[in-house]
DNA sequence: TATATTAATGTAACCGATATCATTTATAAG
DNA sequence: CTTATAAATGATATCGGTTACATTAATATA
């Protein structure tokens, strides 16, 4: 590997004439500047960006934490930053946390270490104001898809409590009155925010909340199915599941298959993502549909702002849903309610 | 960010001493090794990893380029690929190629601007010799998933020819003559390697090859989709069709039933990788499932392996495959045949 | 032509760690 | 109590760029 030196001897210039050539070419004279790029391709120079980012402190790494790339609706989200993040000129380090927190941890001390610049999360359980409180140092990170409560965060992230009302109020008007909802962990916001939404639709139509009817599920196919299973063992069993992604919708429709019921005659099913699979659902799911590319390009574009300095005080940016209309959700069942 | 010189002063030794003390703790005495932790501790010092990594000429990243993280199966993958970086203290650095050779090259090219030591691709098409020539430098890599045949690289894959011959005496033995394969793009080693196992498996039980029964997909789900109806509305249709990956045979379970037709009562349809959703498909999916994970995992130690030397010339590493046989798959109609 | 001003280039410090080599201190052997 | 040997520590070059500052060359102004 040549080095500037090298380049620098061949065009017989000083080191600090190939560095200018390159980064600030209006300060060198053509004749030099082109001795210097003859040099350069002979050589087939290459600046050594290690060294680059070790002199100006900027890595220009992001990490990004992942609950999981195993999940359809977050593969999306990667590829929307890493798209955003190239054209930027960024890299992303890529973890996939597993709901370990040591995993988390150690690679949040990466933007400590001079490895990242900063970081994104989804989905964010566990914030890092304990990591924070250690260090002393503050941590550049951008939220997406969840908002952080503890801690004023830029965060990209869609209205769910409108989209779950959205959902419910389009069960209710199908005449469903039993509609259960397959939420996520109880302690996430993202799941207080859908229920809420859901709660919104119930008291409007003047339908009573059953707590019976919220299943936690995690977001797996197999929680999906576990959770429609156990649902339509109840007493009263939903005619109407509403499920907080579309695994675990798909699940659930298997479920309710399996009990001998069909999907929409018996129950209806509603998703949440609009993942690829939705659509080839059997029947196709009716979802709500979110940007998940967007949201990840967003969640760079915030982070690199704020590294840049350009932002102001932690906003919050709302992408639009959209309620996609499929096959699994019918009118109730005639003499359910 | 205190750095190593205030470490130093404050312990009352000199920069090397600290060094030392944390990476070499045998050649330094108790006494000072205990000041100078006390020190590191009371600063909070966390080495600069990007001084630490330019001055070693080590970045410690490995380029990943998936062809796209929506695929589930890679997902796996890389999930596998993070978990083993992690470990052996790497960094993954992810790159969503979307089939765009520029964006494969740029990120190739991280290596020679000494931004990652090495890289792993999945499905390779299009080999980086012209980088090479052009650069004139080896660039350490390594192959998942699919063979590279043009040049010699240590590989992790599996024996697709012996999963898709399994795979088709298995339709065999249920009585079906007319079995498509709906394939993946047709300059694909993997796609040449699993056609191969399929005409193994069929020339052995005497049934002659039909071309118009191999179709050609690009893993999608709606290039299943497609490729199925219009396999249905061939003269003489086959009683069974073969995906070269899951989310094909689920689309062309959709396409099939679209058609009025039952799967499996009138076709049959196998996959190939079991992603979570197979299990869940209607019916469940028949699919050859392969290690994802630890195609990750070994992908990235035989990298690290290369990297620090260890390794022969270019090994192949055959993973095992094992037939899932769930309901998608039965007896071939009577009469068909 | 002399001087002021600007353009072009060079010199060298710097980023933060590591590692070689030199030097000092501690221990062992005679 | 020396001297030989080992252990501990320090001073400093180094990695490959960037950049502040110094210096020289070129052009403009008086």
């Amino acid at each position: 590997m040549s080095n500037i030196r090298d380049v620098a001897q061949l065009a017989g210039v000083s080191v600090a004439t190939v560095s200018r050539a390159l980064q600030q070419p209006d300060l060198v004279s053509l004749k030099t500047r082109t001795k210097v790029l003859s040099a350069v391709k002979q050589l087939g120079y290459k600046p050594n960006l290690m060294a680059v980012r070790f002199r100006s402190g900027k890595t220009r790494n992001l990490v990004v934490l992942v609950p999981t790339v195993a999940n359809v609706f977050f593969a999306r989200v990667i590829s929307g930053m890493q798209q955003a993040a190239h054209d930027k000129g960024y890299s992303l380090l890529l973890c996939n946390t597993l709901a370990d927190e040591a995993m988390e941890q150690s690679y949040a001390r990466m933007v400590h270490t001079s490895q990242a610049d900063g970081l994104i999360q989804l989905r964010a359980h566990n914030p890092f104001a304990q990591l924070e409180m250690k260090t002393g140092s503050v941590l550049p990170m951008v939220n997406a898809c969840e908002v952080l409560d503890r801690i004023a965060c830029p965060t990209v992230l869609l209205d769910n409590r409108s989209a779950a009302c959205a959902m419910t109020e389009h069960l209710l008007q199908l005449g469903h009155k039993r509609i259960a909802m397959i939420k996520g962990p109880a302690r996430s916001p993202l799941t207080r925010d859908r229920v809420a939404g859901y709660r919104d639709a119930l008291d409007a139509a003047g339908v009573a909340f059953d707590e019976s009817l919220l299943y936690p599920g995690d977001f797996t196919l197999q929680s999906g199915h576990k959770a429609a299973t156990e649902l339509l063992a109840l007493a009263k069993p939903p005619t109407a599941v509403f499920c907080e992604n579309d695994e675990m919708a798909i699940g659930a429709i298997q479920g309710i298959k399996q009990a001998g019921l069909s999907v929409p005659g018996d129950v209806s099913v509603a998703g949440f993502d609009d993942i690829s699979f939705a659509a080839f659902s059997d029947p196709p799911l009716t979802t709500i549909a979110q940007p998940a590319e967007e949201f990840g390009s967003t969640a760079v574009s915030l982070l690199i702002d704020l590294l840049d300095g350009r932002l102001g005080k932690a906003p919050k940016v709302i992408l639009p849903f959209d309620l996609i209309q499929r096959d699994s959700t019918g009118p109730a069942p005639a003499g359910s309610g």
